[in-house]
DNA sequence: GGTATCCGAGTACGATGTACTCAGTTATAG
DNA sequence: CTATAACTGAGTACATCGTACTCGGATACC
């Protein structure tokens, strides 16, 4: 019942975490940091992946490290400013995903959809954190700046980019929320996707037949109007969307 | 730092309190309960509407109503289920909204997403939720049917117009996650949009300076380049999506 | 009126984030 | 080499919040 919100960290101190290249400060009394920020954030990372969001809490995550809870309050602020890292590091494109370019900017924004579904896939604790505004680290500006790649040599006001990639992001972002939410394997109640519309289904049966629903019901009827897969509804949503861009700036593709 | 789950109630749970219609139960006895389920769920969204989700506690709402905090599973069986409970209710479109019927498709998917925006404003504790499925009540499905008259009179399956609808949302969630959420008036740290931005501004002026980001480089020199309110940019990207979209079933409006 | 049932409230416990403290360690100054 | 100063890691403890358990009292049916 209990999970953290990203961007609710004091936004100073995450972003002052977040842009320190790193930077082993030399010549200090005291003895060297049993760990370093990134292997905190890592770790983090790894037991989000592996058990969700409920299960990432400061004495897991200390566990994990072989030391005591309050030993991470050394390397960050607070949870919230961890959370704030793990996001941007986990957004943080590989080097191979950066290196690839699409043909075409649709291509390039296909692309861009998606290497975040697949990222939200790997990552779904992702979608289960309250998403504030963002903490723009070096990891979301880099997955940015290759987004913007799309644009390269055509003709479109910054503004519009912007707009366009933001789109994008919102329509991968909500399919994936509606399909990719793995019930992460130990939060009770372990309601996997079958079971949840099992679970739901007596109910709206009764609601399509209670005549309140007409058009629900209508809709129902047909054999295969709830059938598709995560990834189709993404494709459809973009596809359509990308069309209505190509269009209102006669893209050449 | 901690903060409900929606859909992590037992559905099963959540759909019954959900669907059975206030049936007050005669011939029992017993004293009658103080509250209703109704008072219980309107107090809880007030209190959420006023001091955001953080403060959403059972001992506040249990204040609220001038009781203890262990009152209330005498009405709903945990928070989890609660929430569940609030968020059909706050999505339930109201008697007005249900009358009002767009001329055509287009202005009635339009009139779709500016009145969930609304919604939105109304109650930016949604947005803070971690939605993870939605628990279908009586509240979502009205507006779901509702949202199902813009494709009346015209010949799209049934999934289409899933889908169709199911790319609105996403792009009016997406739109509103990243301009609409009101840092709730009490949550520490209380940081507003601007100075969230001023927070990050010497960050991405860096970033910008170094090279290493030089496509958002040139985006940001750019006047305008970022200056678009909500409600902008979520009319950009629901006409791109619309446009598409008429354009592939040659939708005559 | 007896009785079965249900309501409201109090007490208390477990989980979790984190403030505070202190002993031990180690790089630098002399 | 030694003294010093700062810093690290660990432990203890408290506040908050969800909620299990329990019981006295009220109420409708027989």
């Amino acid at each position: 019942m209990s999970s953290p919100q990203t961007g609710a960290g004091d936004p100073r101190r995450s972003l002052e975490l977040l842009w320190r290249e790193g930077g082993a400060q030399e010549g200090r009394p005291g003895p060297k940091p049993r760990f370093t920020l990134d292997q905190v954030v890592a770790t983090a990372i790894a037991l989000a992946d592996r058990s969700g969001v409920t299960a990432l809490n400061m004495r897991a995550v200390a566990d994990e490290l072989g030391t005591g809870p309050m030993t991470l309050y050394r390397y960050v602020p607070g949870k919230a400013e961890l959370v704030d890292l793990m996001v941007d590091r986990a957004t943080e494109p590989s080097p191979e995903e950066l290196a690839v370019t699409g043909e075409t900017w649709r291509e390039h924004l296909a692309l861009l959809a998606e290497g975040t579904w697949d990222g939200y896939a790997a990552h779904p604790w992702l979608l289960e954190l309250n998403q504030r505004r963002p903490v723009l680290g070096p990891g979301s500006l880099a997955g940015f700046d290759w987004a913007l790649r799309a644009f390269e040599g055509h003709d479109i006001p910054g503004r519009e980019q912007n707009l366009i990639i933001t789109g994008v992001m919102s329509i991968v972002i909500g399919a994936a929320r509606d399909h990719l939410i793995a019930d992460s394997s130990d939060t009770p109640p372990p309601t996997t996707e079958s079971e949840w519309w099992a679970a739901q289904e007596p109910y709206l049966i009764r609601a399509s037949e209670s005549g309140d629903y007409p058009r629900l019901a209508a809709v129902s009827n047909e054999e295969d109007a709830w059938s598709f897969q995560g990834r189709e509804a993404m494709r459809f949503a973009l596809d359509a969307f990308l069309d209505g861009v190509q269009a209102r700036w006669s893209l050449d593709q």
